[in-house]
DNA sequence: ATTATTAAGGTCAAAGATAGTCAAAGTCAA
DNA sequence: TTGACTTTGACTATCTTTGACCTTAATAAT
């Protein structure tokens, strides 16, 4: 019945726990030879699975040594953060609604106003010049929810 | 896992360290003897991991009796913010690259360890979904611009 | 002095080692 | 049987390692 995906989702998830939630490291083409899978099949587990919406943050490294790591936020501000970043964000946000968080989150001294600005530099159309129109809102919220995530892992 | 330009970097600055970080003095094909690598391993890892971005500088003299000298710098924040807008970022810019002029930028302590990490996030390729591949690097450099420009200012 | 030899270090492009993307094909449940 | 989810593979991007060839400096030989 389980797909490889949800088998390798729950293999990840396993590492993580016996690693105490910390972050963890694995290399794609190693797994996707442990599963005897494509090496994009990882790829598909990580943006399907691990994602900012679900309290997941991952970065990598190509080249000789390459690596891809997969970090949870705690979970004492899980269920926060699930809900600002899925009912106060959602797929789409305009500069003024990510303003109006962003505030929320400063007045709550959950960021600082330097991040704050930081943050709200980052989100301007005047960055998105590569980014066609109807695209700007998606954009400013995949960018807001990684933020938020990391500021409030660190901050809170 | 670790690569080797990792672990040479590492070890060029345990000397440093050893050595109260004043300037060290190495020999190229001696140091690539003791890591059974090619020489030229040797001035890959100095320009990709001892850069100006990163706050050193490098000086060598070929010919018998000849070294490679590696230093600490510390330029002012208005140099440093010139270069950095002006050549290190430019046009593009690779995830590993801004992480550079990030963790330079802390290390001067121009920005915290917070305002690091959220930049960082926001520069991840995993939140430029909307963004054709190509354009990736093109939005970073963008986005990157405008958070420095306003950590700088609000900071200094 | 001039030249040849030796002893450094520098450059660049090709090959190797990872990871990412995208679209087509496959699967499965409603 | 359609639509969402999964799986795959060809192609792309990034980072590392190596080696052939080049430049510069010191020293030995003439």
């Amino acid at each position: 019945m389980s797909n490889l995906s949800d088998i390798i989702e729950g293999f990840i998830k396993e590492l993580m726990d016996a690693n105490n939630n910390k972050a963890i490291e694995i290399q794609r083409n190693i797994l996707a030879q442990q599963f005897d899978c494509s090496p994009s099949q990882i790829n598909y587990v990580l943006t399907t699975r691990f994602t900012n919406d679900r309290g997941y943050s991952v970065e990598s490294r190509r080249g000789g040594g390459g690596y891809i790591r997969i970090f949870k936020v705690r979970s004492s501000i899980e269920e926060e953060l699930k809900r600002i970043l899925n009912e106060s964000i959602g797929d789409k946000i305009t500069l003024n609604k990510s303003s109006d968080l962003l505030n929320a989150l400063m007045e709550r001294r959950v960021i600082t106003e330097n991040e704050k600005a930081i943050m709200q530099s980052a989100l301007n159309d005047r960055a998105f010049n590569v980014v066609a129109y109807e695209d700007k809102n998606k954009l400013r919220a995949d960018i807001l929810k990684e933020m938020i995530l990391i500021a409030i892992e660190n901050d809170y």
